[in-house]
DNA sequence: TCCTACATCGGACTTTGTCTAAGTCAAGAA
DNA sequence: TTCTTGACTTAGACAAAGTCCGATGTAGGA
């Protein structure tokens, strides 16, 4: 992920603490924060930061194309920094635990021309939903 | 839709006024409307009702399985009456509007036993996302 | 008709996110 | 190294969407 903050840099982006923060946080897959959690962990190592950074900085990240936003549930977005490697979202509905899934065929391929309406489509979501095993248990 | 009346009322629902208005705007295919518009438009029909009762009433329908609950965008959740026909959504980027689409093959058994970590499986939402003509256009 | 459990009301409150004006600082220039 | 400047950050006000609560109203059975 390192190599994130020379890409960034190489468009222009001035690296300052916060941003560097905020992109350390997101290091690593299979991780979905929400933007308060994104701030809460940030703050662990800066303190000062404040929300409106953050929300500036996933907002930025999100345009560029380094991180995905995901919305399963109407509440809180999530960020996802999986965002080179396709792939679509498992969600527990209780607890709302997200996993990555790889899921076979090419649900783009699927919507034939007349179901299209005549609009330009760029890109498909598949959410699955269902209940992780921790909710079952209980 | 007025038959959807008679199986709440079946279910042990009391039938009021207010209900009966929100019933009413949702009547009706191909119509997404977020509980604000709900409310403007059963206002028009039932002025004193208010913003708690029209949120409780579409928290129940849901709940009763009559309309799905779809958000597209982690703005205002939509309010979808076609629960009855499986489908899925065509979402425009720029206004929001959305579609009924129906794709071919079914997503549920696209996704390998590997890739289900355990959940039980309950369900899929695919959300196509692109522009429509009005905005194309532009 | 009367009763009462269930529904509705309005308004306060919460959560999530956006905006703004003032202050701060990264990085190139000298 | 120090200076300069425009991009970045901050705190807090604001906004949108939704939830909660005590008081009041009423649908439908007795």
């Amino acid at each position: 992920m390192s190599d994130l903050l020379e890409r960034l840099r190489g468009r222009g982006w001035r690296l300052t603490a916060q941003r560097r923060v905020v992109a350390e946080v997101l290091d690593g897959d299979h991780v979905h924060y929400t933007a308060d959690e994104v701030h809460a962990r940030a703050s662990e190592r800066l303190p000062e930061i404040s929300r409106a950074t953050v929300y500036n900085t996933l907002g930025e990240l999100v345009s560029l194309g380094e991180i995905l936003e995901v919305s399963t549930d109407g509440r809180a977005k999530r960020y996802d920094p999986n965002a080179h490697h396709d792939h679509h979202h498992l969600v527990c509905s209780r607890c709302g635990t997200i996993r990555d899934v790889h899921p076979a065929g090419n649900p783009l391929s699927d919507l034939p021309v007349v179901e299209r309406f005549g609009f330009t489509v760029t890109g498909v979501e598949v959410t699955y939903r269902g209940t992780c095993p921790s909710c079952t248990d209980v």
